[in-house]
DNA sequence: CTGTTAGCGCGTTCAC
DNA sequence: GTGAACGCGCTAACAG
C-alpha cells in the first residue's frame, strides 16, 4: 500500500480511504490512486486491515455435511444473502459428530468471525462454553433447541414428521413402517423418528415398525438395503416413511427392481423434498423444508445481530415445512 | 493473551510458544498455561497471529456450485486433505460465471491465501494478471486448460466423451443424440459436446443431434424437457448422451412417465457418476471422474508446493475417467 | 479533503 | 527455558 502512496504521491491513509467507499477522496485522487492499483496490481491486505479496525468481515458456519443437497441449499441460502454485505463465509463440515464441532468452532473463533451459524442444537460444553465467551452473535439451525445460544432458525423435525404420519394416515394406510440411520449422531434424524413412533401410537396403529441402519450421512444405497430388511421383518408393512428423500429413493429403487409396485404393492415417503423426489418415477411424498430459506433467514438474523449491535432479545424464527403428497405415498 | 500471561505469571511471549509445540516451554509451565486458558476461555487470535508470521493459514478454492454433488465431492476431497495441516479451506462460488470468479479471486486474494485452486482454466485477463502478482501456488482443476496457470489436477472432457461414443458405437448404437447447456458458461460442457460432435463425424455417424437448454446449472428437470424436443426434432435417436448424470436421469424419468423403455425404446447415458446412477432403475450408463480424488490430489498439489518452497516445474497430473456400462445404453 | 501518530495482537529476533 | 523490543500492513482518531 505504502508503494502505491508514493507512486500517487500521496500518503498510504489516502489511499486507505479511497478503498472504503465512504471516506472523503476527491475523485481526481481516488482516480489516481485507482489507476496505481491496476498498474501495479496491489490487491488490499484485509487481515492487517481487520487486526485495525477490530472487524474481520468473517461470517462462520457449520454444516453437517455439504455433499447433501438439503445443507448445501442451506449454504447457498448463506451466501446468497451475505452478497453485498463485504461479508465473507467461512464453512466447515461436522460429519454430524459433536466433538468435531467443538474443534472446528475453536479453529473459526481463532479467525474471529463476526458471527456465526451452527447446525442443530447439541454441543459440547466446552463449545458452549467457547460460544459464550466468544460474545459474537450466534444462529442454530434446522431444529429447534431445548437451550438455544442465541437465535433459532428452523422447525420442529418431529412435528414435520407427525404431519406426514397423520396425511398417510387419512389417506388409508395403517400399517406404518420407518427406515432411518442409528440414532447417536443425527439429532434431527432422532426427532423425526421419535415423532413417528410417538404419532403411530396416538393414532393407534402401533407400535411402529423400525429399521436402523448405519451412522449418518446416509446414503440411497443404506435405502435400498434397509427397505430388504423391512420387508423380511414385517411383509405386511403398507408404507415406509424414511429419514430422508435419499433413503427413500434407494428404497423405492429397490422395490421396483424386486418387481413391487410402488405405492401399490407398498407406499414410500421421504423427507426433504430433494430435486430428485418431483422428478423421479413414481414421484415421492415428502415434506418440504425450506433449506435455502433457514440458510437466507439465519444469514439475515445474523447480520441483524451485527450491524444493529442491540440484542433484541433472542427469537425463534419457525420456518415453513409442509407435507408433499405425490404419487409414492 | 496478555491477559493469560499475567494470570499464570509469564510473559506473553511464553503463552504464544506454548501455543505452538515447536517451542521450547517447559511441560510445567505449558501445563500451567493451558490450565490458564482453560479457565479464562482464551481462544488464540490468528489473524492478529499470521500478520506477523506472513502466514495465514488459509487456502482459496473456487467451484461453480456447491449444489451439485461432483463439485461438494471435490470440496470434500480438499478440505479432507487439508485436515491435520493446520489451514484452513476459503470455498467460494462461481456460479460458472468468469466475472464473477474475478470478483471471487480478488476477495479471496485480499485474505493472502496461501495457495489457490481454481475449476477450470477460462479466466478474465484481470484474474490472470491477479493470480501472478499474487505469487501463490495456482491448481487448476477439472479439465486440461490451454495456458495453464501452475499446476493441472483434471482430465479432459472432450475425450471422456468420446470414449462414451466409442463404447456405444460398439454396442452397436448409430442414431446418436446429444443434451446439454448452452455452451457459454460452462467450459466443461461445450469440451463435452465437442467430443461428442467430433467422434459421431469420424465413425461416420454425424451429424449428431443435439439439443441445447438454458444455462448452468443444469437441473434434472431441464433433461426432462430436452428429451421432449429431442424426441420431438428427431424420433429415431437410438441413444441420448447427457452432459451430466442429472439431466440424464430427469430425461429417463420423462421417457418412463411416457411409457418409453430405456434402453430398449431409447438409451441414456450421462455424465459424472452421481450416486444417483447407480440407485436408479435401471442404472445409467455413464463416465466415472474421481471428483474427490482431483480435489484431494489438487490440495496434496497445494501443499507440496506451499511447503517444498522450491517450484518443481508446473505439471499436469491427470486424474482417471472411465466409462461405466449399465443398464441404460 | 488530506496527513500524522499510534496501536491493533500477535510472532520474529535477539538477548539473557 | 524465558523475556524485551520491534514490526507485520493496515486503520482510528485527531489535527490541519
Amino acid at each position: 500500500m505504502a508503494e502505491v502512496a508514493k507512486y500517487v504521491g500521496v500518503s498510504a491513509m489516502t489511499v486507505s480511504r479511497a478503498f472504503r467507499q465512504d471516506a472523503s477522496v476527491s475523485e481526481e485522487t481516488r482516480k489516481r490512486i485507482m489507476d496505481a492499483v491496476d498498474a501495479l496490481g496491489y490487491v488490499l491486505d484485509q487481515s492487517a486491515g481487520s487486526l485495525s479496525s477490530r472487524r474481520t468481515g468473517f461470517i462462520a458456519a457449520l454444516v453437517p455435511s455439504i455433499n447433501n443437497s438439503n445443507f448445501s441449499d442451506t449454504a447457498r441460502g448463506i451466501t446468497d444473502a451475505l452478497e453485498n454485505t463485504g461479508l465473507q463465509l467461512l464453512l466447515g463440515y461436522t460429519d454430524y459428530a459433536a466433538d468435531k464441532e467443538e474443534k472446528l468452532i475453536e479453529a473459526m473463533l481463532r479467525r474471529r468471525p463476526e458471527g456465526i451459524i451452527l447446525t442443530g442444537g447439541s454441543h459440547t460444553i466446552r463449545a458452549r462454553r467457547m460460544l459464550e465467551n466468544a460474545n459474537i452473535p450466534v444462529v442454530e439451525t434446522w431444529e429447534i433447541p431445548e437451550k438455544p445460544l442465541g437465535h433459532v432458525v428452523g422447525f420442529s423435525n418431529g412435528e414435520a414428521m407427525s404431519m406426514l404420519v397423520r396425511a398417510l394416515a387419512d389417506k388409508g394406510y395403517r400399517k406404518f413402517g420407518y427406515i432411518g440411520g442409528t440414532t447417536a449422531r443425527d439429532t434431527r434424524g432422532s426427532q423425526r423418528r421419535s415423532g413417528f413412533l410417538k404419532t403411530v401410537e396416538e393414532l393407534g396403529l402401533g407400535p411402529g415398525r423400525v429399521i436402523s441402519f448405519g451412522v449418518p450421512p446416509i446414503t440411497m444405497q443404506q435405502g435400498a438395503q434397509a427397505i430388504v430388511s423391512m420387508l423380511e421383518s414385517w411383509p405386511d408393512t403398507e408404507v415406509v416413511l424414511c429419514v430422508s428423500d435419499l433413503s427413500a429413493f434407494g428404497a423405492m429403487m429397490e422395490c421396483q427392481r424386486r418387481g413391487m409396485r410402488v405405492p401399490e404393492d407398498i407406499a414410500i415417503a421421504g423427507f426433504g423434498d430433494y430435486e430428485i423426489s418431483s422428478i423421479c418415477h413414481p414421484r415421492i411424498t415428502t415434506i418440504n423444508a425450506d433449506c435455502y430459506g433457514i440458510g437466507s433467514q439465519a444469514a439475515a438474523k445474523l447480520l441483524e445481530a451485527i450491524q444493529g449491535g442491540e440484542p433484541k432479545g433472542d427469537e425463534i424464527t419457525l420456518t415453513s415445512c409442509r407435507v408433499v403428497l405425490r404419487e409414492s405415498a
